[in-house]
DNA sequence: GCCAACGTTGGC
DNA sequence: GCCAACGTTGGC
C-alpha cells in the first residue's frame, strides 16, 4: 500500500498547529460528514501524510504537515451523551463516526495561506478551492503535496 | 456578522 | 422517493 495524502481542516480556536506540537500527537475526533467518515475508515492509514489546515480565521492557511500513526477505528464521542459530538444513533456494536491519530511533524516555515494557494496554477485542480467545497477531511495528489512542501520550506 | 453552498431531516 | 425547511461550514 503506497503512501498517500490528506488535508485536515480545523479551527485555530479548537486546535491548532500549535496545540499539536505541544502535544505532539492527538486523536482527531467529531468529524460528521459521511464523505469524510468514508475516507477515516477505509482510505486513510497510518504512515499516510496530512497537511493542517487553519480554517474560520486570518488568513485561512495551511500551517503544516502531520503523519497518521493509526488506521481509522471508532471515534468514542460519538458515544458520549455529554460531549458535542454526541451522536445518538451509533452503538458501540455498531459505530457510525470514525477517527484517526495524528502525530505533530513540522510547522511550515512560511504557512501558505489559500490566496497563495488560488494563485498557484499548479494547485489550480485542488480540492480545497474548488468551489463549495465544505469537507473536513480531504484527499490530496502527491503532485499537490510535493508543490505545497516546496512553497511551505 | 453575512451569506452562499451544501448536508440532513422529516412530512407527505 | 421527493423536496422544503432547517442547520452548518467557512470564506470574506
Amino acid at each position: 500500500m503506497s503512501k498517500k495524502y490528506w488535508l485536515f481542516k480545523s479551527e485555530p480556536g479548537e486546535f491548532s498547529i500549535d496545540d499539536l506540537k505541544k502535544n505532539k500527537t492527538t486523536y482527531w475526533d467529531g468529524v460528521r460528514n459521511y464523505q469524510a467518515r468514508n475516507f477515516l475508515r477505509d482510505e486513510i492509514k497510518k504512515g499516510d501524510g496530512v497537511l493542517f489546515y487553519h480554517s474560520n480565521t486570518d488568513p485561512t492557511e495551511i500551517a503544516g504537515i502531520c503523519e497518521v500513526v493509526n488506521d481509522g477505528y471508532p471515534d468514542h464521542t460519538q458515544f458520549d451523551p455529554k460531549n458535542k459530538h454526541y451522536f445518538p444513533g451509533s452503538k458501540e456494536n455498531n459505530p457510525t463516526w470514525f477517527m484517526v491519530d495524528i502525530k505533530f511533524v513540522k510547522e511550515f516555515n512560511k504557512h501558505i495561506s489559500l490566496q497563495e494557494i488560488k494563485e498557484n496554477p499548479k494547485l489550480k485542480n485542488m480540492r480545497l478551492i474548488q468551489k463549495g467545497n465544505r469537507l473536513s477531511v480531504m484527499p490530496v495528489t502527491k503532485d499537490e503535496w510535493d508543490e505545497i512542501l516546496k512553497m511551505g520550506s
